[in-house]
DNA sequence: CCGGTTCGGTGCGATGACGAACATACCAAA
DNA sequence: TTTGGTATGTTCGTCATCGCACCGAACCGG
């Protein structure tokens, strides 16, 4: 495991060198397909994940059809929360939204680290801090915003983590993520095609305007960021 | 402050005797009255609270005019969240909701106390998990739920923390937890009356029927409530 | 008892999203 | 090259909620 690695997740990153070589015994590097359950409401936890280019979708689900994303990680956090509150099973859904590589730990070797890693502890801790803002804010931004600012929000979201302009992307999908129907989505993708901030095609979505985006957005992406940045530095 | 005073709220209840005369220097009995603001986004926690029959709402707002409840501190929680997380400052807007008396810490001691009491922390780790998974469900929820349902859960979910079936609680309130207009809450309101599940007048509200109210509601209602029941026994 | 204020009730057109149905475009395997 | 599946585009009637305006009724302080 090179040093980049560790870099590429910020919570990782910010372990002192001599804490990290302990971390990094039960450590290990994985892929995450698109797609892939890792946490179901009420199953155990098996392992955290470090996500470093990858990104992970916290889903709350009201019935068979219908889900709502109400948190996403990515390089900036950890995946299995509740696990760090001393809780063993998931409270939510957690699926790979975006496939790429991360970090992880089983939970058992976790649980011991986390306990004597001081460090771990309180990078966590302001994480899990940052990630109940996150969920607080979109949680008021699915009730009063429409469609279109929502969507605009998500991208921005989705390639601050991913660290892309580009990512694989059904309307269908995001339809889930946002609480929408397929068509909803379509309608407002296309409007924010026809105005060139975005382009697509059949599961690729391409970011061409981030100002534009966050113009189209709601101020939501800004509130959350800034807790983000504040919180980690 | 009797044993009584002690059991009225949930997390302290369940701190052990000797664990919990220590703690008992630094908390004050007070009285919280309606419409109080405890905390503001990004202002400093002075203190926290442990409401023993009075009821604290966290706010997120999206503007000057619109916002939103995304979670509800009662006897069976503690306020000031951000504070075991080691954040000093609140990202919520915390009002009072219901009037009552609650114990309370200056953040200073309760740091101290937080930091050496294994209990404490375990109880109050595990009502972090669980406020979480109520925020994460409620977003669900305000998202895909109509007004009737919602407005349903939310006064099941007060009776559950103030312990009475009769709360002073006006429509315009209730339009700013539950993120709807006015107008709107007379409407569910009025109809909710009309099947008697309750009753209203400037300013009260009761609760006739709850086992009507229940079946008004959403699932959403039972699911946060067995979350609670699991992470608290 | 009066006058102002708060609270609740109602009606209006506008709107954003819904659910369903169907059309088209693209891709890949056969 | 056909075929079938998946992704996207479009329409249409319906509905919940919105924002606004206005009313009456209840309450409160002087």
């Amino acid at each position: 495991m090179t040093d980049e690695t560790q870099l590429a997740n910020r919570v990782l990153a910010c372990i002192p060198a001599k804490d990290y070589t302990r971390l990094q015994a039960n450590l290990e590097l994985t892929e995450l397909k698109f797609g892939a359950v890792l946490y179901q409401p009420g199953k155990a936890i098996k392992y955290v994940y470090f996500p470093t280019n990858s990104l992970i979708s916290l889903l709350t689900s009201v019935d068979k059809r219908r889900s709502l994303e109400v948190g996403m990680v990515g390089n900036e956090g950890m995946a299995g929360m509740p696990f760090i509150l001393g809780i063993g099973v998931s409270g939510v859904r957690a699926i790979v939204q975006g496939a790429g590589s991360a970090l992880r730990m089983p939970a058992a070797p976790f649980r011991v680290e986390f306990d004597r890693n001081r460090a771990l502890q309180q990078a966590l801790y302001r994480y899990t801090y940052a990630l109940m803002a996150q969920i607080s804010q979109t949680a008021a931004c699915n009730r009063f915003h429409d469609a279109e600012a929502r969507l605009s929000r998500w991208l921005l979201m989705t390639r601050d983590r991913i660290g892309s302009d580009q990512f694989p992307l059904t309307h269908e999908f995001l339809a889930h993520m946002l609480g929408l129907r397929r068509e909803g989505v379509t309608e407002a993708a296309s409007a924010l095609r026809q105005r060139k901030l975005i382009n697509y095609s059949r599961g690729k979505i391409q970011i061409l305007d981030v100002r534009g985006l966050k113009k189209s957005s709601c101020s939501c992406y800004q509130t959350v960021k800034k807790v983000f940045d504040r919180a980690q530095g």
